[in-house]
DNA sequence: ATACTTATGTCCATATTATGAACACAAACA
DNA sequence: TGTTTGTGTTCATAATATGGACATAAGTAT
């Protein structure tokens, strides 16, 4: 055969695999091909014999991830693919879920307000809703950020079931930001607990100075802990009463995600 | 092994198909089974032997279409998998925002309909509403047709900005289809201009003999042009002022979409 | 209408591989 | 510390995927 069907990677072939990755070939190789996508257009461009094809196109067809039009022979992506496409592309929008409860809760506080996920040992932020006032956050989306020493990483481990917490804890890097950060595992978890018991987190100057920061976790539509979200208050604009109402305006607003 | 890799249709077994088979239950199931999705759950909801879903597993995951997490072992859907769905969905969404405007002008004009959207210097109908009369189109889903003597090629042409259009006119295949059709390239820019002018195009039997059709572009939610859709009347059913009505039935319905 | 070319589709001997019981090791738990 | 559970791999062999050869259908040129 003209092109031999190998894994992408470059870690060696890989047993029961050649008919897999074949099939993979062709779902992604007929929604380019378009109107081209006939046995004999698949063929040419794959190189692969007859039957192999045929063998292979029947395969995907019978699943219903392909589909043959009955006129012309073309093939294209079936409704098997489109709907799990679909379904796993609207579990992948979390910031465009949170995105309208952002702006608002931004808006309420007149604070910066980010939406952050976990992304190895570091929270990430993905979505960011910037204070009007003069004085900014320096933060930026795709910025990670410590989850010891951040009230989204406080938030985000504080809802995790206790053996998932537990493996992130014997894997931070306990590293001191600021004077104020907690770097005692032990003290950590105490704090988480106080975290569960208030409902919220909070960063208290730990990660970064003057900055007072309020964390709420976020979840998915089917319940699974997602990440989190802060609200962030340089200290000299904090006052009594202020974190109570941050924290009441920004559970209603995820409250009301459903 | 508890459960049997078969085709799901009664044609029964067919040769090369059981790794693929397979292959695709997992990308079926592990969306399903969410945070269950480690080896164990998936082993425990398929009943196969580890070996076997192991060899699945890893060549799914190096051809990208699956993604483990280092830290708890779960799979999830891979970057692989999703870049193909987003691109398939995304002309598949314009289908579905449209296809509602597109049955009620089949109903209200009684007449077909079609959807078309470019596929390099084609259209390509994506959508089709079958007029109930007895003498009906020929054309199908996925067929493509020439830019230069349909309306669906016309009303896209006419809604583009100079320079993409032109893009276009220098490749286009100016091949007589019919009698009718617009073969110069200079005469084609007129009519273009006309077509603006007037608000919908018209291919006046110069795609199909005794066929005329209305073509109006159709945009994305942003603005951008995705598309046309045609009206098309068998001239036997033709009279003066059925264009008005039809070409008013479709701008409405079309305006509506938003 | 006929001959030729091209495209579609299948058969089946055999080369190749997918299978899965058995095994090894790691992690969790009592 | 011992047991249980989970992760991961080996490899003899049963099972299957392969692809050259063939059959048939459709399209084209004469």
């Amino acid at each position: 055969m003209k092109e031999k069907a190998v894994p992408s990677s470059a870690q060696g072939p890989v047993q029961g695999s050649a008919a897999v990755v074949k099939g993979l070939q062709l779902l992604q190789i007929i929604p380019e091909l378009g109107e081209a996508a006939t046995v004999k257009g698949i063929q040419q461009h794959l190189g692969w014999p007859r039957p192999t094809l045929y063998r292979l196109l029947n395969t995907l067809e019978r699943e219903g991830f392909l589909e043959r039009n009955p006129l012309g022979g073309e093939y294209v992506l079936g409704r098997q693919f489109i709907h799990l496409a679909r379904r796993s592309l609207r579990a992948g929008s979390l910031q465009e879920r949170v995105r309208g409860a952002l702006r608002r809760i931004g808006c309420e506080t007149g604070e910066t307000v980010h939406l952050g996920v976990p992304s190895g040992m570091h929270m990430t932020y993905i979505d960011k809703v910037e204070s009007a006032e003069t004085v900014r956050m320096a933060s930026y989306i795709g910025m990670a950020v410590p989850m010891h020493s951040t009230s989204v990483g406080k938030a985000y481990l504080a809802a995790l079931d206790e053996s998932e917490r537990e493996r992130y804890l014997e894997q931070l890097d306990w590293e001191p930001v600021t004077a104020r950060t907690i770097v005692d595992a032990a003290r950590f978890r105490r704090e988480l607990r106080e975290t569960r018991r208030r409902g919220y987190a909070i960063d208290d100057e730990e990660n970064e100075a003057g900055i007072i920061c309020f964390g709420l976790a976020v979840t998915e539509v089917d319940g699974r802990v997602a990440g989190a979200i802060s609200v962030s208050v340089p200290r000299y604009r904090f006052d009594d009463g202020k974190a109570e109402r941050i924290v009441a305006i920004a559970r209603a607003e995820l409250d009301s995600l459903g």
